[in-house]
DNA sequence: GAAGACCCGATTTTT
DNA sequence: TCGGGTCTTC
């Protein structure tokens, strides 16, 4: 034990070893955060205060829950398996297929991703005949999983105008829908969970009791209803639980609460130290991750953000290399920048995976893609399609659906006519048509209506049919296997010259169907360790469960040694020798939308946070004066982010390297611009109301000119020569 | 049922 | 400008 405690410093010993009461642990970037969570963990079990089973561990990605399981594992003589460390999402799953009657779900009830959500919203709005103009499927789909993260169901929603109480209708018919169905949506899996444990208190007291310590990570990014959850579970209490409560261990930094957009809670930090009433807050600002520099450019950016709850970074390492800026001409010159650096880097001894180019926004990839792949150095963008998203895993997956639970009438859809089987839009709407008449699933209207033995709809139910029968008795890889086979999607693919992949990845499904099975049998389950638990729906039912709680890795080429790119928000959690923070131009990061948001510049502010807290040892800040954006060349000021770092610790780079990269002629977009008034297109301008800005149009010319100029934060203005009094800046 | 025309929108995203 | 999504046509 004394093992486990060593090497923590001073605030993670106090963390790891404090007392059975709730607590909230400031952890700030790179300052050992999981480390803390679970070597506290660790400690609670090895001093015989907690047994496995008394632990309750939050996440929201699988990937941190599965470091915390194996961490775990390696300082502990237990099995972690069986554990309960998993996400917000995994958790409730795994707390509905145990007591799936309470809550009132079938036993084989499925998890609609957000794809499959989209397309039940959408088959919802077509059999109910409303416009899909006047309420478009994806904003239905944002209003009904922002009331449940709320905790609002329909009958609870407000409806405040009458274009809201039409959509709290089709709110009401979506969860109908879902019934019927036989399907739950993410945000369902929490709130089903947490009314289950509300209504049922036996049931609710039996885990009260059974967790002892519950532990958050990440709490900042929780919203309302985990919040909910999180209370529910601990019972709320004062600072020594009773012995009924259990005590709630929350680890966030409010600094790094990216997630709004999403629902994430930052005021939840705050409510928590109020309602559980913590007498203190236990900081770890220690980093191990940075160099001096760059954190000192963190804390000085993140002190312009109000109502705080406090931190600063600190670190034993030195100083290290001023933090590097670089001002391009453009998006491609500043691409030609980043690579032209990055390769002399990677000549100096730089691993490739250890740089990263992070970006606020998806679009920006491009040109440094562009860049990069035409000097052929390898790369890898992150957040791309993953494994369970590509289309023919949907499709067997659906098939698989089917098998489990023939009332999925998303499932039903998607593979009624793929591979096409001459099931057309007619004889879909028939079936859609019966199915309404007699208030049943696609798949019964099929099967009743497919009188004619020989009819395409009658060979699709005997082939589901037959799917189920001969399987039944076969393990998972094998069912899988012959569904590719007898449904026809093998036959499909290998016709297709494109379909190699597709086939490639059908087979690696099959795999990841055996491995699941590994896993799985490793894992003792909760029947047979306390008899709490009833079993779930089988080993298909969980493992299409996992297929939709865990979207699988990201994409091939894992392993390589490439540069990473990826967005700031993909980067949280990461960290890199070399960052290079790119597009840092006002309207771009901060993003010009975040303006209108509340607390929107804040929300920017944190996100460059994150950014600027994964570099290790160097850090590059570029920004380029003109950009290309939605076809057309937009002039930029640089981010006044960039002012709020302090000069000290910044030096500005002149272009690199031999080859002097042409300056553009005239104005940066190139073409020779007509003056006006003695202003040019790209001029930087100073505005006695708006200030600094840049002129990015100009119209007329005379008394009647006008201008268009960029005040970055102060927006895009047309301004009148006459009247504006603009000075050259 | 597949390929091509056409229109619209365009931060950030895990589960 | 580009890509996705829907609509149109053979």
């Amino acid at each position: 034990m004394s093992d486990l405690l060593a090497h923590l410093n001073a605030p993670q010993l106090a963390a790891v070893t404090l007392p059975a009461q709730h607590a909230l642990i400031l952890a700030g970037a790179g300052s050992g955060k999981t480390r803390v969570l679970t070597t506290r963990i660790a400690w609670l079990i090895s001093t015989g205060q907690v047994g496995p089973q008394g632990i309750l561990a939050v996440t929201f990605t699988n990937k941190a829950a599965k470091e915390m399981q194996s961490r775990l594992a390696a300082m502990l003589p237990i099995n972690t398996r069986g554990m309960w460390i998993g996400t917000f999402h995994g958790l409730c799953n795994r707390l509905l297929r145990a007591h799936y009657r309470e809550a009132g779900l079938p036993a084989q009830f499925q998890i609609l991703d957000a794809a499959d959500q989209l397309a039940a919203i959408k088959r919802l709005l077509k059999n109910l005949n409303v416009d899909d103009q006047k309420f478009p499927p994806r904003e239905l789909m944002h209003f009904i999983n922002a009331h449940k993260e709320q905790g609002l169901r329909a009958a609870q929603a407000e409806a405040y105008d009458a274009f809201t109480s039409r959509r709290v209708e089709l709110y009401t018919e979506y969860e109908a829908q879902c019934r019927r169905e036989g399907v739950v949506d993410f945000a369902e899996l929490l709130l089903r969970s947490y009314e289950l444990l509300q209504r049922n208190e036996p049931l609710c007291q039996h885990y009260q009791a059974r967790f002892r310590h519950i532990l958050v990570d990440e709490f900042q990014d929780t919203n309302r209803l985990q919040y909910a959850w999180l209370k529910l579970l601990a019972g709320r209490g004062s600072v020594i639980p009773e012995s009924s409560a259990a005590c709630l261990f929350a680890v966030g930094d409010d600094d790094q609460s990216i997630y709004a957009f999403r629902g994430a809670e930052i005021g939840n930090m705050r409510d928590l130290q109020r309602e559980f009433a913590l007498p203190n807050v236990i900081r770890l600002e220690q980093n191990y991750r940075s160099h001096g520099n760059i954190l000192d450019a963190a804390n000085a950016l993140i002190q312009q953000n109000r109502g705080r709850l406090g931190k600063k970074l600190w670190t034993e390492a030195g100083a290290g290399e001023p933090i590097r800026v670089f001002e391009a001409y453009s998006d491609v010159d500043e691409a030609r920048f980043i690579v032209e650096e990055l390769s002399e880097l990677v000549r100096e001894g730089v691993g490739r995976h250890q740089i990263a180019l992070l970006y606020r926004s998806n679009a920006q990839s491009r040109v440094l893609e562009h860049h990069l792949f035409t000097q052929g150095i390898p790369y890898r963008v992150h957040g791309g399609l993953r494994f369970f998203d590509r289309q023919e895993i949907k499709h067997a997956l659906a098939y698989l659906r089917l098998i489990a639970n023939p009332d999925d009438d998303t499932a039903f859809t998607r593979v009624v006519n793929f591979p096409t089987r001459g099931i057309g839009g007619r004889s879909i709407e028939a079936l859609q048509d019966a199915a309404q008449q007699t208030n049943s699933s696609l798949y019964n209207a099929a099967a009743s209506l497919a009188g004619k033995a020989g009819s395409a709809v009658a060979r699709f139910v005997r082939l589901i049919e037959t799917l189920r029968s001969e399987t039944r008795d076969l393990p998972l890889p094998v069912v899988i296997d012959q569904l590719i086979d007898k449904s026809g999607l093998r036959q499909h693919y290998l016709a297709d010259k494109e379909g190699q992949d597709r086939l490639e990845n059908l087979d690696e499904l099959i795999n990841a169907a055996t491995a699941f099975l590994h896993e799985e049998s490793g894992s003792p389950s909760d029947s047979s360790s306390d008899g709490e638990v009833a079993p779930d729906g089988g080993p298909l039912a969980s493992f299409l469960a996992h297929a939709s709680l865990e979207a699988g890795e990201h994409q091939a080429g894992e392993g390589e040694e490439a540069v990473q790119l990826m967005t700031v928000h993909a980067a949280k959690g990461l960290e890199f020798d070399v960052v290079f923070i790119t597009g840092l131009e006002q309207g771009l990061f901060p993003h010009e939308n975040a303006a209108q948001e509340r607390d929107g510049l804040e929300e920017e502010r944190r996100l460059m946070y994150v950014a600027l807290t994964r570099a290790r040892r160097r850090l590059y800040l570029s920004h380029a004066q003109t950009r290309l954006l939605h076809g057309q060349t937009r002039y930029c000021l640089p981010s006044s982010f960039l002012e709020e770092l302090p000069a000290t610790l910044l030096r500005r780079i002149n272009r690199g390297g031999g080859q002097v990269s042409a300056r553009p002629t005239g104005s940066p977009g190139g073409e020779a611009q007509t003056a006006v008034g003695g202003l040019r297109i790209g001029q930087n301008v100073r505005h006695a109301r708006f200030g600094a800005g840049v002129i990015v149009a100009t119209e007329g010319s005379g008394s009647e000119a006008r201008v268009q100029v960029n005040f970055g934060a102060g927006g895009m203005k047309w301004l009148a020569l006459k009247y504006a009094r603009l000075t050259p800046a």
